[in-house]
Formats: C-alpha cells, sequence, structure tokens
DNA sequence: ACGGAAATGTAGCCGATGCTATATTTCAAA
DNA sequence: TTTGAAATATAGCATCGGCTACATTTCCGT
C-alpha cells in the first residue's frame, strides 16, 4: 500500500500498521548488542575487563553463545577485544552502554512510579527498555519531574 | 554466581541478571506469534477471513515471509488454514488474540496517561506490549482506574 | 617449571525470520 | 470458456542466536 492509496482524510502523516511492525523488528535486531554493551560496561566497571565468561553467565547463555555475539559487536565496531584477553567497549559501545544504562534506569523508575511492583518492574524493563524512543523516555522524564 | 555464593541478606528470593535476560529471551521466542494472532483477528473481523497477502502487506513483510510464519502458527495449534485459502484462529488463537488485544491497549493508554503523544504511544507500545508481564498490567490497570 | 584446570576459541548443528525467484492455483473478465 | 493477472505455495539462500563437542591457550599451584 503506497501512500497514494489513502484515503485523503489521513493521507500525509498516517503512520501504517506496517510502519509500526518494521519499526519494531528494527529494534529488535538492536537490543542484543545494547545488552552486550551495558553488560560489558557493567564488568569492566567491576573488575578492570569484561571476560566472555563472566558475559555469558550474566546472560545466561553459553560461552560460544557470548563469543558469537561478541564477534558481531567488533564487526560492528562497538567492541575490540585480542584472543583469550578480555573485551573492551570502543567509544561508540561506551556511549551506547551510556545511553541504555540511562534509559534502562528511567524505564525502571517510571514503572515504579505507576505502582508496578520493583521486582515485576526489573523484569519487565530488560525487555521493554529497548522498545521506548527517545519521544517517550522525554515524556517518562516530564512525568517524573512534575511528580516530586 | 550460583545462589550459594549470594551474601546471606538476598540469599533466597534473588533474581539475578540472566533470570531477567532469559525471561526476556522466552518473550521475544513468542513476541512475533503475538502480532500474527492479533493481526488475523483483525483482518478476520473486518474482512471475514485472514489472506495471506493482507497479513504480509500490514506487518510490511513478503508473503512467503508470511506464509511460513502461518505455517509455525499451524504447527502451534494457533491457526488453521486449507491451501489457497485464507487463514483462520483456533480458539487457542483467538484467546491469544483477545489477551493480545487488550494488553496492546491497556500499554497505549498508560503511555498516553503519563503523557506520552499519542503517535508515539502507538509506536512504541507494539514493542513493549510484549513484555508486560501480568503483574505489570495489573498496574497499570489500577493506575488507570485511580486516575478517573 | 610444569601439569592440570579453567578460560577461550572454533566447528558444526538447528530453528527462526527475513529475502528473491519460481511454480502453481484461483478467479474474474473478455 | 478460456486465459491472464493476482494470490498462494515452494525452493533455496542468508543471518542471527541458540546449542554441544572439541581444540587450544592461559595461568595457578605444587
Amino acid at each position: 500500500m503506497s501512500s497514494d492509496d489513502l484515503a485523503p482524510e489521513d493521507a500525509v502523516t498516517e503512520t501504517t500498521d506496517a510502519d509500526r511492525f518494521t519499526n519494531a523488528r528494527a529494534i529488535r535486531s538492536t537490543a542484543l548488542f545494547e545488552d552486550y554493551t551495558e553488560l560489558i560496561a557493567d564488568l569492566t566497571e567491576e573488575f578492570g575487563e569484561a571476560r566472555i565468561t563472566d558475559i555469558a553467565r550474566r546472560l545466561g547463555v553459553t560461552h560460544p553463545t557470548a563469543n558469537k555475539a561478541v564477534l558481531r559487536l567488533k564487526r560492528e565496531g562497538l567492541a575490540i577485544s585480542r584472543p583469550y584477553r578480555g573485551v573492551f567497549l570502543t567509544e561508540a559501545g561506551v556511549a551506547m552502554a551510556k545511553a541504555v544504562k540511562a534509559r534502562h534506569r528511567l524505564v525502571v523508575r517510571l514503572l515504579i512510579a505507576v505502582g508496578v511492583p520493583p521486582e515485576a518492574a526489573e523484569m519487565d524493563a530488560e525487555g521493554i527498555e529497548h522498545y521506548v524512543s527517545e519521544t517517550t523516555l522525554k515524556a517518562f522524564e516530564a512525568y517524573l519531574d512534575g511528580r516530586d
């Protein structure tokens, strides 16, 4: 369906179902990178480096899975590593990790603010956070600010 | 980190990072079924049947992709169809569609209630909804009720 | 200094989810 | 009634993200 086919009254700014689903698919493909960069940042802060075994254990996957994911991270310019050594984030990786962590905290805070039990908020935020747009993030901030 | 290694004060009910990530992965694997059942329900209501071409167009994918997904839906007992005919939901499929639709509406309502612009709320809800647990859903309901 | 355990890497399998290209079937219009 | 366009099905390819099994490297304890 091209926009030509739309009825006149909603022709220009209409967001189609397909747009939304396509957006959700695009996000799904970056969600894993976000999880990895955030985790690598955490481990680096805690231990001075992120080791494959620790990454795998925290994510609940096997090391080969973590290893493959790190290869993809490196290919995308988000991390660097030498064989048999720890993994480190590039500047781009650090930037992603920081943004992801800030967003994660904000999502948890908002969930708790509307009455979600903290345990459930943490659990659900792990999936939700990836889909929260900048616009929605701003709205969350405004809501939490106006609430103090 | 096994639970044996935990400090005494948070030993028993601790939810680990791995638990949360494993939960998120499990949800990711059912999200597609949820999208399809909801969409098939919509199309069936609109047109009396859900045709592969319409499913594909609404989701923004090619028909072979939609066809394969429908095969998986059928394998999971969520839908039925005969060759070159429309797709219909089973009772299980209808139940899933109803739950998904109710949850979707609730998520959109909550986002709007905390100040997210409707357009962004619709967009983000498409991904968020899948990760909203029953507990969180109940909290959203309570929040929206206590707000009228 | 070396030997074994732990960590890391690699190979190969599988299913999911996308695609393009090519049949095949349906259905409506001439 | 036939035939051509639209819809549907199928084949085959790629990537991702899991896994197990096995190879290699590191590093600690004796």
